[in-house]
DNA sequence: ATCCAGGAACTGT
DNA sequence: ACAGTTCATGGA
C-alpha cells in the first residue's frame, strides 16, 4: 500500500491503470444505495473501526485518492485502517497490465478493456456484508434487492447525520445474530433469507467464519467447498463472495444472470447465453475471469 | 396479467 | 449425479 498520513487527511497513491471516475459509476449504479453516497464527483462513505466511527470524503486527484475527515478526528492507527480498507475496496494493489493483454487478444473484451480502462473490482472488504448482499440478490431483481438492503440497513445499523444528509454503515453480525427471523420477515425477507442471513451472522459473530480462515485454505477450490457448506451459499453465492470480498481474480459467477444479459448484448444473441456457451467463452478469460466478469457487469451501466 | 429476477434447498429418480 | 419443484415477492 502507498499512501501518505497527512494527520487530517491521507492520500492514497493510485497507479496509472486506475481511474476513479469509471469506478464511481458502478458505485453509483442505484439510488437506493445507503452504504455509500457521491456528491459532484467525490465519494462519502461512513467507517467503523475498534468502535470509531470516521466519516470520510474521498477525492480524486492526479495519481491519488485524497480522503478528508470533515466531521471526526480519526487516530493515527484508524487513518491507517482506512487506508488499507480504500485500498482494498479499489483493489489498488492489483497489476492489470495480463488482464488487459488477455482483454485485448478476446473480442467480447477487447472493447470493454478500452471504454473502462482502469476501472477496479469494486469490493465488499467486509465478508459478512459481502455474504448477506449476495443472499439478498439471490432470484429477485436488483431494485428490489436495494430495497431491503436499505430496509436491513436503516434497522439495525448505525448512522450518522451531516448536512442534512444521514450516512449508514451496515449492520455487524454481531447485531443481525441477535435478531429473530420474524423481525427480519417484518422486512419483507423470505423465510429461507432469514434464517441463512441469521445463521450466518451467529457463525461469523462466533467467530466459526472469517475472512482469515478462508484465506488460509489451500486453494480456491477448498474456499469455494468452505463457503458452499453454509446454508443458503451455493455456487453463485460462494463465487460472488469469492470475487467481492476474497479477492480470488479466477471467481466467475457462471449462474449470474447480469453476466448472462451483459453477454447476450455484447454477443448481439437473440437469447441469453447457456451455461456451456458461456464455459467456453470464459475458457479466454483464464486467471481473469472475475476481472472480465466485472467489466461485463460495467457494461450494463453505460 | 405475465414473466422474470445478480439462486438455493429440497425431492424424487 | 441429475432434473424437476418449491420458495416468495416485487419490477417492468
Amino acid at each position: 500500500m502507498k499512501w501518505t498520513d497527512h494527520g487530517s487527511s491521507i492520500e492514497l497513491y493510485t497507479p496509472l491503470a486506475f481511474n476513479f471516475a469509471q469506478c464511481l459509476v458502478f458505485l453509483d449504479r442505484s439510488n437506493q444505495e445507503t452504504l455509500h453516497r457521491i456528491n459532484a464527483g467525490y465519494l462519502v462513505k461512513l467507517l467503523k473501526f475498534d468502535e470509531e466511527v470516521v466519516f470520510c470524503q474521498i477525492a480524486s486527484k492526479q495519481n491519488s485518492m485524497h480522503v478528508n475527515f470533515p466531521l471526526t478526528s480519526p487516530s493515527a492507527a484508524t487513518r491507517k485502517k482506512v487506508a488499507a480498507y480504500l485500498w482494498q475496496w479499489f483493489d489498488v494493489e492489483r497489476d492489470l497490465s495480463s488482464f488487459y493483454e488477455m482483454a485485448h487478444k478476446d473480442s467480447i473484451l477487447q472493447p470493454l478493456g478500452q471504454k473502462y480502462y482502469g476501472l477496479r473490482i469494486i469490493g465488499i472488504p467486509d465478508l459478512f456484508e459481502a455474504l448477506v448482499w449476495a443472499i439478498i440478490g439471490q432470484q429477485i431483481n436488483l431494485t428490489f434487492a436495494y430495497t431491503l438492503k436499505k430496509r436491513l440497513v436503516e434497522h439495525f445499523g448505525e448512522s450518522l447525520t451531516f448536512e442534512g444528509e444521514t450516512y449508514w454503515l451496515f449492520p455487524s453480525c454481531e447485531k443481525i445474530a441477535t435478531i429473530s427471523v420474524a423481525t427480519l420477515r417484518d422486512l419483507q425477507f423470505t423465510v429461507r433469507k432469514c434464517e441463512y442471513i441469521i445463521d450466518i451472522a451467529k457463525l461469523m459473530a462466533g467467530g466459526a467464519l472469517t475472512t482469515e480462515k478462508l484465506l488460509q485454505k489451500e486453494n480456491d477450490q477448498d474456499i469455494k467447498k468452505a463457503l458452499m457448506s453454509i446454508r443458503g451459499v451455493g455456487a453463485w453465492t460462494a463465487d460472488y463472495v469469492m470475487m467481492k470480498s476474497l479477492r480470488c481474480p479466477t471467481a466467475l459467477p457462471m449462474a449470474d444472470v447480469g453476466l448472462h444479459n451483459a453477454l447476450k448484448i455484447q454477443l448481439g444473441l437473440e437469447h441469453k447465453p447457456t451455461i456451456a456457451e458461456i464455459t467456453q467463452i470464459a475458457t479466454q478469460w483464464k486467471g481473469w475471469q472475475a476481472y472480465a466478469t466485472f467489466y461485463l457487469w460495467r457494461s450494463l451501466y453505460d
